[in-house]
DNA sequence: TCCCAGGTCCTAC
DNA sequence: GTAGGACCTGGG
C-alpha cells in the first residue's frame, strides 16, 4: 500500500485540520474507518484517524501513491522536536505544546488560503467553512469519488467573473467585492502569488498588503500574517487576531513588556499590531508562527472550558 | 432582541 | 496618524 510510514512524521490530522487554518477537511468513515478527506493540488486525499499508515491519495477510488507536492502541503520538512525545542519555556506554551502535540502548520495553496482568510473577515469558523464550501460546490470542479461529494477549489478567472449575486449566494456578505478585486488582480497577473511567495517575509507581507501595493483589497496586516503563514510557510509570521490579542494581553503583557500598549484594548492599530508582532518574533523566534498557532488553539480552548463552568 | 464572529475600510478629528 | 463606526449575515 502506497501509503506514509508516520513513526517518523509526527502529526496528528484531528488536531491539524480543526487548527482553523484549514477549512475544508472533511471527517468520514472509508471502509468503515474514520477518515479525513481533503483536496490538495487538485487530487483528492485520504488521511485515516487512526492508523499509523494513512496518508493516501485517491484517483478513480483506488489508493495510490502520492508525489512530492501532496507530501509538500503537510510541510514534511518540519521537524516538530527541532521547532518545538526552539520555543521558550513557559509554562502555558509548554502546556499547549503538550496538548496539541502533532499540529503541524501546512503548506496549502496560496491563492486558495488568500481567499479563505479573507472571507474569514469578521466571521466564525464554521460560517467561513460554509462560505467556502459554497464557493467550491458553485464554482469548482467536480472529483469522481464514491465517497463524498468533492470539488476543487475554484481558479482565480472563475472568481474574477463571477456575478455579484452569484458571489452573495455563497453568503459572502460585504466579502464579495474583496474576493472579485483580488480574484481580478490575481487573473491578471498584477498580484503574482507564486513570485511574492519566494520572497523574504517582510518584503512578501508588503506585497500582499494593499496600502504599499494597490494589489489588494480586503487584505490587512492579519490576513497576510495568515497567508504567508498557512500557505507560504513563513514560519516568522505572527498573526494577531481577537483570541492572540486576548492571550497575549492575560499571559505574555510582561514577558514581552507590552503592558502599557495592550492594556485594556479591544482592538489595535496597525502600528501597534507591528509593535506587538516583532516584540512577539523576539521571545518565541524565528518559529513564532508555530508557537501562535499552539497559543491560538489554547486560549480558545480555555475559553470554551470558563464559559461551560459559568 | 441583541451580540458576536481568526478584520478591513472609511471618515472625521 | 488615530479612534470609532459601518459592514453582510447566521447562530446563540
Amino acid at each position: 500500500l502506497n501509503t506514509v510510514d508516520l513513526s517518523k512524521f509526527e502529526f496528528e490530522p484531528d488536531i491539524t485540520f480543526d487548527s482553523g487554518q484549514t477549512f475544508r477537511w472533511k471527517r468520514t468513515i472509508i471502509n468503515s474507518e474514520p477518515a479525513w478527506v481533503g483536496v490538495v493540488r487538485e487530487e483528492l486525499i485520504k488521511v485515516d484517524r487512526q492508523k499509523a499508515e494513512r496518508l493516501a491519495s485517491i484517483k478513480n477510488n483506488q489508493t495510490e501513491n502520492f508525489s512530492d507536492e501532496i507530501a509538500d502541503y503537510f510541510s514534511i520538512g518540519d521537524n516538530l522536536r527541532e521547532i518545538n525545542g526552539s520555543l521558550p519555556k513557559d509554562k502555558y506554551l509548554q502546556e499547549a505544546l503538550n496538548q496539541y502535540r502533532g499540529l503541524r502548520i501546512l503548506s496549502q495553496d496560496p491563492w486558495e488560503c488568500l481567499i479563505s482568510f479573507v472571507c474569514s473577515i469578521n466571521k466564525n469558523i464554521p460560517a467561513i467553512k460554509m462560505m467556502i464550501e459554497l464557493l467550491s460546490t458553485k464554482f469548482g470542479t467536480k472529483i469522481p469519488s464514491s465517497f463524498l461529494p468533492v470539488y476543487t477549489f475554484p481558479k482565480p478567472s472563475t472568481l474574477a467573473k463571477a456575478s455579484k449575486m452569484d458571489l452573495l449566494a455563497c453568503k459572502l456578505g460585504f466579502r464579495w467585492r474583496f474576493v472579485k478585486f483580488i480574484a481580478n488582480q490575481v487573473h491578471s497577473g498584477k498580484l503574482d502569488l507564486q513570485r511574492v511567495s519566494k520572497m523574504p517575509y517582510e518584503k512578501a507581507r508588503s506585497e500582499l498588503i494593499s496600502e504599499l501595493s494597490g494589489a489588494t483589497l480586503g487584505v490587512g496586516p492579519k490576513v497576510a500574517d495568515c497567508v504567508l503563514l498557512f500557505s507560504m510557510h513563513k514560519t516568522e509570521s505572527f498573526p494577531i487576531d481577537v483570541w492572540i490579542l486576548r492571550c497575549i494581553q492575560e499571559k505574555y503583557a510582561q514577558k514581552l513588556h507590552l503592558n502599557s500598549i495592550v492594556q485594556d484594548k479591544k482592538w489595535i492599530t496597525a502600528r501597534t499590531y507591528d509593535t506587538i508582532r516583532k516584540k512577539a518574533s523576539e521571545y518565541f523566534g524565528k518559529y513564532c508562527g508555530y508557537a501562535q498557532q499552539y497559543l491560538y488553539m489554547k486560549v480558545r480552548q480555555d475559553s470554551i472550558r470558563n464559559k461551560v463552568q459559568a
